[in-house]
DNA sequence: GCTAAATGTTGAT
DNA sequence: TCAACCTTTAGCT
């Protein structure tokens, strides 16, 4: 589940949730016990995301001035629910819970209470964010027009930009007809400038459907109304199917460690 | 029941 | 470039 949209959504829901009132906080993995126990009877002021991590702020009293930071790596969750909860059970990292509503984190690759600074360093090293206001784009435009790398890994760096996944690099490339194997620096100013706005407006209306759809309705099928799962994407996981456009098998390759999807007609190059 | 894969990152070679 | 890590689930038998 887990690209930007999902850690920008799940920032809101928490604050939403759990925003200004204590919560009782508790694990069953001894990896958090002492995080938890420093966590239960805080109040939670403030989330944040920037690309994929999430970062919990807390009334200062207890965590003398820490925060938790939270990455859910590839399949880490945290699914919100209304009380009463579910008996705790199996590998459970985090459970946040009040009187109305409850929260377990389970599988995240990053779940550690840190300092400021610390936060402050890890924030250093991501490129700007299509989902944060304060992102500067151009940023990203100074490393990509001088890269020799493919736009295709470019995409994936979390430095170059932040909270784009797998998904939704296949799925831009091909809304904008570009080979995933092109050179940064071979990527025109104009067609940066269109990507990333359609970035911006792709994630943000993942955060609003709590699920990526990169596909205009016109291509999808003609029987449903609504998106269904396999009408959503143009190429993510498609390997062999027609592309939707022209009909050419889909492609499918590894590219930094990652199965890569794209037509090679309409991204041909 | 077992295996592989998954919208991710880090650290070693 | 590759393995390791974290957990669930889809797709097999």
């Amino acid at each position: 589940m887990p690209e930007g949209h999902t850690i920008h959504r799940l920032a809101r829901d928490l604050q939403r949730a759990f925003g200004r009132r204590p919560v009782a906080a508790s694990t069953l993995q001894d990896r958090f016990t002492d995080g938890a126990a420093a966590l239960d009877g805080t109040t939670l002021t403030r989330t944040d995301a920037h690309g994929k991590h999430l970062f919990l702020f807390f009334r200062r009293d207890r965590p003398a001035d820490r925060l938790l930071h939270i990455h859910l790596g590839l399949y880490g969750k945290m699914p919100i629910a209304r009380t009463p909860p579910e008996p705790p059970r199996g590998a459970l990292r985090l459970r946040l819970e009040t009187d109305e509503a409850w929260a377990d984190l389970r599988g995240p690759t990053a779940c550690e209470l840190i300092t400021p600074p610390e936060r402050e360093t890890l924030l250093a090293r991501l490129g700007p964010d299509p989902l944060r206001a304060d992102a500067d784009p151009d940023k990203a435009w100074a490393r990509i027009s001088r890269s020799k790398v493919a736009i295709g890994a470019l995409l994936m760096s979390q430095d170059v930009l932040s909270g784009i996944g797998n998904v939704y690099r296949a799925e831009v490339l091909f809304r904008h007809r570009i080979n995933p194997y092109r050179e940064g620096r071979l990527v025109t100013r104009d067609e940066w400038d269109a990507m990333w706005l359609d970035l911006c407006a792709l994630l943000r209306s993942g955060v609003r459907a709590g699920r990526i759809v990169t596909t205009l309705p016109e291509d999808r099928s003609r029987r449903t109304g609504r998106p269904r799962r396999d009408d959503s994407f143009y190429v993510y996981r498609r390997a062999g199917e027609p592309c939707r456009i022209c009909g050419t098998a889909i492609l499918t390759a590894v590219m930094v460690a990652r199965n890569l999807f794209w037509c090679p007609s309409c991204q041909a190059g």
